[in-house]
DNA sequence: CAAAATACGTAACATACGGTACAGCGCTCC
DNA sequence: GGAGCGCTGTACCGTATGTTACGTATTTTG
């Protein structure tokens, strides 16, 4: 079984004719990014037709050019996703049997980061750390210990900081008492609960503002988020996991709480005093 | 200067329209790959119309689709030559507040598995997974989401799991239930909680097991417990971070998950039908 | 050396892709 | 409550792109 197009390429170069050939070695040269232009530009490139080229990505196998293109934009997106399979990273010397569920979770942690901008989690803290409104948190099946834990955390540095949790029609009657100052924060990853994002859209439509945690593949709730966080979820376990969004939440609170204190807020002077 | 597309995004995602922010949300879940795509697909993907990628794309700054695709094909280029540069996120001079942290916690796991032994783990997992007992989680006050976590997979894959939560008087008397052959998972990190070193104390008493998820500076339930997992807490923020100890609970409920399903106990073979 | 087969490029073609005009809708602000 | 503005999607258009047919060049083989 050939895994990559370059494996394939590098397999058959040698039964290929001139011009073929020239065309082979100029997508290995600059792999693969010459191969995700237009048939244009890759002849120009490799100084030969465009139905040279057109006859060279025949011959791989593909029946035409855009499926041709779709593959190689499949295998660079194998190779984004699971940076683990990237020649970097420390094979780690003790690695041993839990490791691959370790490593795969420290993989996602970059990852998730590797997405995030500065700009972006600096808005989701500055909307969290503005007081004027309340702050609401909820999660779904597995993903609503985050949202205590995050709760938890936010409700003793600031007031009016509420979890959602027990029957769906309790929570849901909340919604009375938000508007638009108010902030929800809600956790969503596969697979996504309709009841979530019911409650999302009505929130929406009363003007609250939804920061959404959730996975690669995005919650519908996306839909109605002003801020999104995706987190990465796969780990070699029946389970996916929500780690990398913990961290996420570790690291919000821990800004939240440096901006706060920075705004010097009478409870957090109130706070220091009591310890 | 704005370096990366990426970039340019999340500065103006908060100027956006709904539809067009969707758009945005869409291409940074899985960048750049959408990117690379027809307008169309990357439309359907994002759920909104063409036009709406297209103004998209001409709110960054871009003349056309094309010349947007391109600017991610030469960011791409730059990435995939310099592999060294993507290790982590690179120190980057600027790095921002965040990087701190994600790297503490990174080392945070890291060393908590170092001191981890494979025995250790497998004895708790055979533990967990023998099925002749109870089993009850309960968590302080920041550490309750853990156990809840926890408490929320293991009981879909056998029964009699039981999270101890609200009053202290409510869980403080399920200790009747309580005996030999159970095991209690109890999540406690500074600053230790009295109500529950006085409850796994009782628990003791009583015969029940149990696996203690503590810091580094071990609680001192760990005088009652047969079983001591210490998490690496140190993060450069005002609060301890438990991400260390959330790995090592997903580590522990796949690894159950596995043993379960070597077992072949009739539960998951019900399970695995449902799905 | 001749003849055939293969390879390659030019040019014409058809498709589907990006782009645009326009109308409907919701939202905000008087 | 009404008027204006801005956002969004539908429908259509022009064109750039992939594709194919064909003629010429080049190599191969008897």
């Amino acid at each position: 079984m050939v895994s990559s197009i370059a494996e394939l390429i590098s397999d058959r170069i040698g039964t290929m004719p001139a011009g073929e050939r020239r065309a082979a070695q100029t997508l290995i040269a600059s792999y693969p990014l010459i191969g995700l232009k237009t048939v244009a530009e890759f002849s120009a490139a490799a100084g030969v037709s465009s139905p040279t080229i057109l006859r060279f990505v025949a011959r791989l196998g593909f029946q035409n050019y855009p499926e041709f293109q779709s593959a190689l934009q499949d295998e660079l997106a194998a190779q984004l996703q699971s940076p683990a399979s990237r020649t970097l990273n420390p094979p780690s010397p003790g690695s041993s049997a839990v490791s691959p569920m370790l490593e795969a979770t420290l993989d996602n942690m970059r990852e998730t980061f590797r997405h995030l901008s500065d700009k972006q989690l600096a808005d989701i803290v500055a909307k969290l750390a503005d007081r004027r409104g309340k702050t609401f948190l909820i999660g779904g099946r597995f993903t609503d210990p985050l949202a205590r834990y995050m709760a938890a955390h936010l409700a003793i540095i600031q007031p009016n900081v509420f979890h959602l949790g027990g029957q769906e029609s309790v929570w849901r009657d909340r919604l009375i008492d938000m508007g638009k100052r108010d902030v929800l924060v809600i956790f969503d990853i596969r697979r996504y609960q309709d009841s979530l994002v019911r409650f999302a859209e009505t929130a929406n439509q009363r003007g609250v503002q939804i920061v959404l945690f959730t996975d690669q593949w995005l919650s519908p709730i996306a839909r109605f988020a002003r801020h999104v966080i995706a987190g990465r979820t796969a780990v070699p376990s029946a389970w996916d996991s929500s780690a990398a969004l913990f961290v996420v939440v570790e690291t919000l609170i821990g800004a939240v709480t440096r901006q706060l204190e920075a705004d010097g807020t009478k409870r957090i002077r109130e706070l220091e005093s009591l310890r």
